[in-house]
Order: C-alpha cells, then sequence, then structure tokens
DNA sequence: CGCATCTTTGATAAGTCTCAATAATCGTGG
DNA sequence: CCACGATTATTGAGACTTATCAAAGATGCG
C-alpha cells in the first residue's frame, strides 16, 4: 500500500547549500561615528548569522539583501529582498533568528542606537509592514502555483523599483526559487512562459522588459 | 510541447471558500469599559474582516483564532493561529490586511488604547515575535515536504499547549490544510501516516496522545 | 435516532522536482 | 580583444509528490 505521504528526502545540501563566502572580501567601512556606520559588503558576503547575537538595525543604502533561513540537510529559505532605504535586522531577543547576505555589492547603514521608548515608535511601523509583507508571502507560497508565483515576485520587484516596463534582477534564478519555495528549473520554465506568452522581453537573464503589465496582474490574482 | 508550468486553476471556491458565519450568533459583550471590552464570539464568527478600519487592539482570552488570507477565486491561506494570552489584529495603516475568525467558542479581550510612544514600545517585541513566526513558517511552507508540515505543527501546537503527551486540536482538518499550504486529504494522510508508525495515537480526528515526540521532532528537522 | 458535517481512504491526474545535457554569460588572463 | 574556464541559465525526459475526484465511514448535534 502507498501511502501518497512523502517524508523527507535524502538530501538537498548540493542545491540550496549557504553561501560560500570564502572569497569574498571583508566588508570596508566607509564612515565611523558613534552611533552609524556605512559599511561596504562584497557579493554573497555575510552581513550577519542566524545565532549571532543583535546589536544593530541595518538599512540598506545601495544594493539588495537576502534574509533567509537554512534546514539542517541545506534546503534554504529566503524570507525577504531588502533594497535601497529598507530596514532590517533588528530582533525581538538577543540573538538573529535569520543569516543576512548581500546579494550584489551593497552599501549598510549599521545603527547602534540604544531600544529606547522613541526608537520602538520608530520601529513599530517598520516592524509592522514586514509582518504583513511576510504574511501575505505565505499566501503566495502556501497558495498559488509556479506561474502565480514568479508573477507575483516581478510585480513585487517592479513596484519597488518604480519602473512598471523595466526590471533589473540582482539575485540569481536559484534565489528566486529558494524566496518562491520552487527550484530553479521551475522559475526558469515559468520565465520562459512569459515570454513565450508575450509578457516579457528577456535582453539578459537578469534584465527584463515588461510587455504586458496587466497579463502579470491577472495572473498572480 | 508541453512547458511544464502550470496556470491558475478554474476554480478552488468550493474547497475553501470564506466560512459562512449566516448561521453565527452575534458576538455577545460580557465586560465593557472605557479602554476594555471582552467579546465572546461563536465559532467560526468573523471578529474582523480585510479591509476594515483598524480600531484595536486584541488579545485572545479563550479560544483559538485564525487570522488569514483570500485569492480571489476562494483559496485561502491562515497566517497564523492564535491562543489564550496572544495578542493580534494590530497594523501599520488604517485598513485590516486580514481576516480574523474565530475558531472555536472565544473571547477577545478588544482594546481601544490610542497609539502613543508607551503602547509603541509594548507592542514592538510582540510584532517582532509573530515576524519570526511568519518568517519560520514560510520555511515550513516553502521548502519542507507534507509530512515534515504536519508534524512542525503538531510540534508546535503542543508547545504552545504545553503537554508533550498530548493535543487537542480544536481546527479542522480544512484550516490545518489552509494553514500548512496542503488538501485536507494530503493532512489526513499525514495523520494516518503518524498513527500507522506509532508516533501517535487518534482518540478522534482532534484529540491526539503523543507516543513518540522525537520521532515528529526529527522529521521537521 | 437521523441528518449534516467532517474525516478517511482509494484511484487517477496534474504539477513540480530530479537528473541530465546543452546553451549562454561572466570574469580572467593571455 | 579574444579565448578559456567557470558559473549561471535553459531545456528535455521521466519520477515522484500532492491535488483532484469520488465514495465510504465516523462524528456530533438537534
Amino acid at each position: 500500500m502507498y501511502s501518497q505521504i512523502a517524508f523527507p528526502p535524502s538530501h538537498y545540501a548540493d542545491r540550496t547549500a549557504r553561501t560560500d563566502i570564502s572569497k569574498s572580501f571583508p566588508p570596508s567601512i566607509i564612515e565611523d561615528t558613534q552611533l552609524h556606520q556605512l559599511v561596504v559588503f562584497a557579493p554573497n558576503a555575510e552581513i550577519y548569522a542566524q545565532g549571532e547575537p543583535t546589536s544593530s538595525l541595518y538599512q540598506v543604502e545601495f544594493g539588495t539583501v537576502r534574509i533567509y533561513r537554512l534546514l539542517a540537510d541545506g534546503r534554504r529559505q529566503i524570507t525577504a529582498f531588502h533594497v535601497a532605504g529598507e530596514f532590517f535586522g533588528f530582533e525581538a531577543d538577543d540573538a538573529h533568528h535569520f543569516f543576512a547576505e548581500a546579494v550584489d555589492r551593497c552599501g549598510i547603514r549599521i545603527c547602534q542606537r540604544p531600544l529606547d521608548k522613541g526608537l520602538a515608535s520608530e520601529l513599530l511601523p517598520i516592524a509592522l509592514d514586514a509582518l504583513v509583507r511576510a504574511q501575505k508571502h505565505l499566501l503566495v507560497i502556501g497558495r498559488q502555483c509556479a506561474g502565480e508565483r514568479v508573477a507575483a515576485f516581478l510585480i513585487d520587484m517592479m513596484e519597488r523599483q518604480g519602473d512598471m516596463r523595466h526590471v533589473e534582477l540582482a539575485m540569481s534564478r536559484t534565489d528566486i526559487a529558494d524566496y518562491l519555495g520552487l527550484t530553479i528549473e521551475t522559475v526558469s520554465r515559468a520565465f520562459t512562459k512569459f515570454r513565450e506568452r508575450g509578457y516579457i522581453r528577456l535582453k539578459s537573464a537578469r534584465t527584463i522588459d515588461i510587455v504586458d503589465v496587466d497579463a502579470l496582474r491577472i495572473l498572480c490574482a
């Protein structure tokens, strides 16, 4: 009798292992005052690791950051990408619950302000916004099929870049797959399908012209 | 040529439609002061709807609450369950982004405190905790298979009920499925598998004895 | 006790993953 | 500037997991 219920796959480590940062340069500190540092990270450099003590609030100056968690066997879920202007890295207790890495070369403002009531009231709307984003992403991952997920991702990136006719993706197909709970092959096939249907044009794998925004919007409901 | 990429299914409305609350009783107000109301909701009663103006902070006194979002075709994703003591319903802007419903009969303390700096510093850790929970759930839904998801759900419910040998589930298989991004059939088969393997005993569909916690823990990594 | 609802089980279909190979791109050094 | 190797992306075929459809069984409420 075949029960139809699968149990954990043997391993995934080859496909979604944590980025090897051995080749990346150490971050360089550009500015340094009592409360602020502007630090530049090379592509794939680690900003902080899960379990590290929380010390700071981070703000993206330029570039893109990925926040993720891992399973013991190497399966990875990227929970968020952050772009210029956005905050991340604040936690309720004294240890980071996630990893943060630079996707491309990026500048991060690291802020050491003590968590007083003033900061709390500034942080609360940011935290609530992050919560809404995460919960909306749960709907995408939990209830939408591959094509819908990729469409939702493209729409989101377009809106964050403020241009509904063109998108520049900082991240690889692997990052997109780990953000959407898919494999790189499935993500790639969705892009191909969009191209075949005339929704997008791929100037290169990461440089995309949007031909039919409405089609993408309808797709992700 | 078959592209391997699926597009949205025709409809799901029959399976995961929003709960029909036409039969439920109006909520009854038990206590009422300037800042506090204790309101009792019947099973499946709506606490607030997506789009409604936010007015309050909610705390569960007893019972279980589900928070969810819908797609246009009725697909539903439950983003969180809340049990006694937990807060929910605070939002960054002036409209609710989600629906909240009573799973079983439950008492909700509705609080009208103005959002000042004092409240913000109380709320921030709660919001951050909710954010961490949502992001951890993203990993479960995005990267774990059916058996792992159900195991993770059981472990979570056990820990929240403070008893590692027994769980009482307030919610139906439909709710569990919509929380885990599965179908009720798949959830049911996972329970059956756990029973066959001797991990759990089902006294009824919602009354569960845990025989082998470690097996469940290992399963969800 | 009976009916509606919820849950389980089975058979089949559909969607995504896996494995494999090819193609394109990027960075580096000649 | 081109050649080369390494990385990244695309495409194809087949396997596997979960969804769908259908029906039977259990549970709970009036």
